[in-house]
DNA sequence: ATCTTACATTGACGTATGTCAATATGACCA
DNA sequence: TGGTCATATTGACATACGTCAATGTAAGAT
């Protein structure tokens, strides 16, 4: 029997993509800046000061920084799933990458907006 | 009311793992990077990623980045001279920052290349 | 329905970190 | 020598973090 479903080719139908807010991040050169603001910037950063993190961003920018299977990052550094999914939440709930989930697998993007921010907070000097 | 199922959920279809394919987008981070400089580079990022030094950073940026003298920065982030000593220390270890001694102040001034280092890392996207 | 696959979550454990009070060090001055 | 000021260090405490085994969840596949 064939299925008359015809292929719909580039519907990746993701329900619950996370809601990214565009962080623009403060560039330290601008004044002393808050408690508040100190706080957010803090947390981008914490989920970058890593060392597992970044070895798993790596790897993304190495395929061309946009959607890399979960399931080769666990192989490729020798750390349990859990571990690999523990790390991805924190990268995505950073707003450093996004997910998408395809069939039963996780692809991981990164954000480039995100990125620029940082450098951009970094301008010191 | 009997609703017919017109088209289900579209889905992949390939039952096989994903497939890597490199591309060539990413700047500078050029290959997955190892366990060693992966724990260099989040010694850095770990000096930055708290709200207190991001403070005490920007306040040495809002002059001009150089020759901060520490009694300042007691007052004007309200917390005790022994903390501001240890995250003074935290950063100066990380490179971020260098201290020097005049008489009994001590002066902190912003490492230009070690940010400009960061920045070059996080070309992503 | 049952099984398999891919990933997420929970709970536990050891370690690291931020903070401050108390104290020590070091530089200057009389 | 003694005294004062600026900073560093120590010790203690609570909190946060990284990791994994065990378990849960969700989506195909049979």
């Amino acid at each position: 029997m064939v299925s008359t479903v015809a292929f719909s080719a580039p519907t990746y139908t993701d329900r619950r993509r996370p809601v990214l807010v565009a962080q623009e991040c403060c560039s330290l050169t601008n004044g002393p800046i808050g408690a508040d603001e100190a706080q957010r910037a803090a947390g981008m950063l914490k989920a970058l000061a890593d060392p597992m993190r970044l070895r798993l961003l790596s790897h993304i920018a190495a395929q061309g920084c946009g959607a890399v299977c979960a399931c080769d990052l666990t192989d490729e550094l020798g750390i349990s799933q859990p571990t690999v999914s523990h790390h991805m939440k924190k990268l995505v709930d950073a707003g450093l990458l996004t997910r998408e989930q395809r069939g039963k697998w996780a692809h991981y993007s990164v954000v480039p907006e995100a990125f620029a921010g940082l450098r951009r907070m970094l301008e010191l000097g």
